[in-house]
RNA sequence: GGGCGAUUAGCUCAGUUGGUAGAGCAACUCUUUUACACAGAGAAGGUCACAGGUUCGAGUCCUGUAUCGCCCACCA
């Protein structure tokens, strides 16, 4: 028996020789993988199972959702690639645009009190690449140090050049189909960040701030933000309000206002809320979505009153260039003196849209921008997908739906699925240009009228659009453009669509859908088979781990605490899809003990059993205790084909504690002291098999232990990674 | 305002199709017997949120209530 068996497991000395060791084989590049002879001796036909890393934020630290995110993937893609599939998962990084640009203008201003107007565009872009490309690697390692089984061969990073030809590849083509567009809308503007930001980027927040009466000529209406109320010349109610029968449509009402007389109109338009204030409302469609879309259906004119750095413009007078935040008060306090504060509700509590990537407060703008349309139709040429056919008409909303709906996608656990549906259906115009610098750059050339996309038209003096585009639009296209797309590359052929996918819910719509999109309008196919949705670390509070609030813990000291193997059962144990955990730390350190005895019964195994012949005949307790075996196997490869990792955990666990030490341990005590040699030689032989089985078993979940003790066994010629699952189910 | 989910032992959570309530941690008692003290043995701990219903039988299915949480949303 080798001597480190005489120790209690140590983690730390096996950890990272055994990935060195993994990495070297070169198996985790499916075309490495050693083939599988049939009874013949032919090669078996292999399946493939493939999969994708979502790509960690390129200046990001692995947290506990990435660990967990991680562990997940990598048991199923052991697990898979034991059973024999020719097996693929793709990492990446992400260059997460918005959260990055922002990081490195935050510390230029901090550092030298400099904004990016003032070095420019390319100095800028050399400032975050040196950022990206020193803390790339930081994330990539720890991602390592989780066992993740990686084809690092074919690393992806969103702006290399493969993947901004598959972004300009995918812009001319839904161009052409009229599926991108650009256009004048009320979009959400970002004023800190400088651009715009799309719907789903959003969080509402909930503030309390002062709402405001005012008298509006006959009319009482009410604000919280009074400071857009100078271009306000449309008074709107509800067409059926009775207080307000006597005025009609379209009528011109002369009123004193902020700045002096205005002619009023009045328009009756069902979007009036008779129950809310006094049924009143004035309008503002340069800077709302509701009243823009009031405009639009009456054909009123637009009047943009606030710019996008927040000042007032020119309309407002005398406050003309003032910050809106300065000028809210003055505003309040000329209409007093005017005479025209009707009262003040001091609590108003109402919801604010926020930037979620770290901005400020939205301020909803009338900008030109490019759009991708969800409503046009389109003819599929080609479509794999359930539910639309070759050669039909429908919109990229519908084979959105129509993916999820006719099961050519399984989203785990089921009930997102009603999120998706509800959430393609209340699916507006997709904004997807971006006025920051980091990111693929629209690849629109234009000189004076002219337009050309894809490439600079012929000639001198085009010039290429300024903006770059949403960081999910080439998110979109990552189960492609991983594989080399647009190329008809082999990798392409062979490994998509992908097997399964694994996010956190909170990225369904944002990257899960888009890539239905994308992958839908693209190539006619749905991206994967399985989406499998797990859930939110949390801290044992409940509350959300993050920077900012500093309850963050560091997988990586967990991982020196307690070794990979136990994090990765303490967060896969009791982790169902879409279900959060709470962290506990006590549950890592109870893996650890569990490693240490798996250890410990290898040690009784090699003392006792190490001459085992696989010829002997099993006695018929030892037959039971081998059916017994195959039926948790059974089991257990079950619970994993269906993506319960969760159970096959657990049971594993509970057959290694209490059927395989406490039990079959001590029974075999008083068999090798007293029994006869053929009960020992059963013995021996059942002992040696179900351990070696277990080890495969548990080899997903728990790898290094695993790899390790299989490298001490008697006659182990290749590495646990890549021997055959004992059971097909 | 719309939607989704949760509620099981002190804590964190399992309980796949309805068939005698489970694990880990914590707490209690005992044991250093050659796999393991990073252990073993034993005992303790629950009206499965509440109220109805279906059923021979409900933690599990149905209806309602309460509390908590999440997502979506342009009430000025």
């Amino acid at each position: 028996m080798p001597e480190k068996f005489l120790k209690p497991y140590d983690h730390t000395a096996v950890e990272g020789p055994i990935y060195k060791k993994w990495e070297d084989s070169g198996y985790f590049n499916p075309d490495n993988l050693p083939v599988r002879l049939d009874a013949q001796g032919k090669p078996m036909p292999q399946e493939t199972f493939s999969i994708i890393l979502p790509p960690p934020n390129v200046t990001g630290t692995l947290h506990l959702g990435h660990a967990y995110e991680d562990a997940l993937q990598d048991t199923v893609v052991r697990f898979k690639r034991m059973l024999g599939y020719k097996t693929l998962w793709v990492p990446g990084a992400d260059s997460a645009a918005i959260a990055t640009q922002s990081k490195v203008e935050t510390n230029l201003y901090k550092e030298e009190g400099k904004t990016r107007y003032d070095i420019g565009r390319d100095e800028l872009m050399e400032r975050i690449k040196k950022f990206t490309e020193e803390s790339k690697n930081t994330i990539l390692n720890q991602v390592r140090r989780m066992g993740s089984s990686l084809d690092w061969s074919r690393f992806a990073y969103t702006l290399d050049e493969t993947r901004n030809k598959a972004v300009n590849e995918a812009f001319v083509r839904m161009f052409n189909a009229d599926l991108i567009y650009r256009g004048e809308r009320i979009v959400n503007w970002d004023p800190r960040m400088q651009t715009t930001i799309s719907d789903d980027e959003i969080e509402h927040k909930e503030q309390v701030d002062p709402f405001y009466y005012f008298q509006y000529g006959p009319f009482v209406i009410g604000t919280v933000r009074p400071e857009t109320k100078f271009g306000d010349k449309y008074v709107v109610m509800h067409p059926n309000d009775k207080r307000y029968a006597q005025y009609t449509h379209g009528q011109k009402i002369e009123l004193e206002w902020i700045n002096g007389p205005i002619t009023a109109t009045v328009i009756k338009d069902e979007a009036g809320d008779m129950e809310f204030g006094s049924g009143v409302m004035t309008i503002t469609p340069a800077h709302s979505g509701v009243d823009f879309e009031i405009a639009q259906r009456h054909k009123l004119d637009f009047e943009p009153v606030i710019d996008s750095k927040g000042k007032l413009l020119p309309i407002a007078g005398e406050f003309a260039g003032m910050h809106i935040k300065k000028a809210r008060p003055l505003i309040v306090e000329k209409l007093k003196e005017k005479g025209l504060l009707v009262k003040i509700d001091e609590k108003y509590t109402h919801n604010v849209a926020v930037n979620s990537r770290g901005g400020e407060m939205i301020e909803p703008q009338l900008k030109f921008q490019w759009f991708v349309d969800v409503n046009k139709e389109f003819v599929i040429p080609d479509s794999e997908i359930p539910g639309i056919e070759s050669g039909s008409t429908t919109t990229l909303k519908k084979l959105m739906r129509a993916a999820v709906e006719h099961k050519g996608m399984v989203i785990l656990p089921d009930h997102f699925e009603k999120i998706y549906y509800h959430w393609i259906d209340n699916l507006r115009d997709w904004c997807i240009s971006r006025q920051i610098w980091f990111g693929h750059r629209i690849p629109v050339w234009y000189r004076g009228e002219e337009a050309s996309v894809g490439k600079p038209g012929e000639g001198e003096g085009w010039e290429q659009d300024p903006d770059t585009l949403d960081t999910w639009f080439s998110s979109g296209l990552w189960p492609m453009s991983t594989l080399g797309w647009p190329e008809e590359t082999s990798d392409l052929k062979t490994y998509f669509p992908n097997s399964m996918m694994a996010p956190g819910y909170e990225i369904l719509f944002f990257w899960v859908a888009r890539m239905v999109l994308m992958c839908g309008f693209l190539r006619g196919a749905i991206p994967f088979k399985t989406v499998f949705l797990h859930g939110i670390v949390r801290d044992k509070n409940g509350k959300k781990f993050s920077k900012s609030m500093g309850n963050g813990i560091d997988p990586l000291d967990m991982i020196e605490k307690y070794g990979t193997d136990a994090l990765r059962m303490s967060l896969l144990v009791g982790a169902a899809a879409g279900s959060d955990i709470k962290f506990d730390e006590a549950r890592v350190k109870g893996y650890k003990l569990f490693a240490n005895k798996l250890w410990n019964i290898t040690r009784f195994v090699f003392d006792n059993a190490s001459d085992a012949s696989a010829d002997a005949p099993f006695t018929l307790k030892d037959a039971e205790r081998a059916t017994q075996f195959k039926a948790l196997a059974l089991d257990v490869t079950k619970d994993l084909e269906e993506y319960r990792l969760y159970m096959a955990a657990e049971k594993l666990y509970h057959y290694l504690w209490d059927i395989f030490a406490a039990d079959m341990i001590e029974e075999s005590k008083p068999i090798f002291k007293t029994g006869t040699p053929e009960e020992a030689a059963s013995r021996k032989r059942l002992l040696m098999e179900i351990l070696r089985d277990s080890l495969k078993l548990l080899h997903p979940f728990m790898p290094f232990i695993t790899e390790e003790i299989w490298s001490s066994l008697p006659d182990s010629k290749e590495m646990l990674m890549v021997e055959a699952w004992p059971v097909r189910y």
